[in-house]
DNA sequence: TCTTGACTGAGAGCGCGCTCCAAGATGTAC
DNA sequence: GTACATCTTGGAGCGCGCTCTCAGTCAAGA
């Protein structure tokens, strides 16, 4: 039993998903019934493996279920819904730039609170018995 | 019934959570008992305030609940611990530094594929009939 | 023929992180 | 006194996104 396309496996190993969530994106409308084998298998065409590492990339930067099958169904609707979805990408591109944001503020925070265990590393290295300076807290966030 | 400190309403806002948010951190031992009006309220400390800052901030940033635990655990043992805690931390800050890089390759990918809704949607304007070219697709990930 | 392994669908279960509920105590305003 | 608001507790419930189980089918290989 060949025929031709990717085994659901397979397909799950190139998209970093697990065969389980592929069966669980078909079933929430996500992706539109895919192909078969003779035997009722699925067979993943390339378009398939295109458009599920798109999911796994939006996913993966959050973008909740139900938006993406807001996307999905618009898709499916052709051109005509061109507009919708870039506004769906958009906001979603806006929430990105946002978390980036964050991250980019946490990693400053810790990068400081690092720096700052370093220097108790140091005290407790060089005078055990002093206590180490109080922590040299960022002006953002702190204490920890 | 004045009692110094904060209310867990007024701390919950300070913090961006919510009161119930704030009593399940303190069940789950992210933060110590808190002190009490006499009508056995609960008063939060400017201390209390910035460690709680330092909570969400590692939230926000995707920091698993149990991981906090195991770092609020270490800082309930003194400066003995800030190897361990260090360690958290830069891992976490690995963490960030990976979701950040997922985020800026998602960012770009859409900023390509909004551009391409564009074009789509200047062709249904400049001559309905015509079906718009086939999505020029990001080198990345793209369809849809 | 028998075993092995990959698949199938339906549906239950799970881990996370809250979020809410119910019943009761206390404090403030009228 | 009587509302009303705010808090308390323990515990149940929830939404999300999977993840797993089960019983069954099918095809290839020894």
């Amino acid at each position: 039993m060949r025929d031709a396309g990717f085994t659901i496996r397979s397909m799950a190993e190139r998209c970093g998903m697990t065969a389980h969530t592929l069966r669980y994106y078909e079933r929430v409308g996500l992706i539109q019934p895919v192909g078969r084998a003779r035997n009722g298998h699925r067979r993943y065409s390339e378009a398939d493996e295109v458009w599920l590492n798109f999911l796994h990339c939006m996913r993966a930067t959050n973008m909740p279920i139900r938006e993406m099958q807001r996307y999905a169904g618009l898709r499916e609707n052709g051109d005509a819904t061109s507009l919708q979805r870039r506004s769906i990408l958009e906001d979603h591109q806006a929430q990105i730039a946002e978390q980036i944001v964050a991250l980019q503020q946490a990693h400053a925070l810790l990068t400081h609170k690092i720096a700052n265990y370093r220097k108790i590393e140091e005290h407790i290295r060089i005078d055990q018995p002093e206590p180490a300076e109080p922590e040299l807290d960022c002006a953002l966030v702190s204490a920890g």
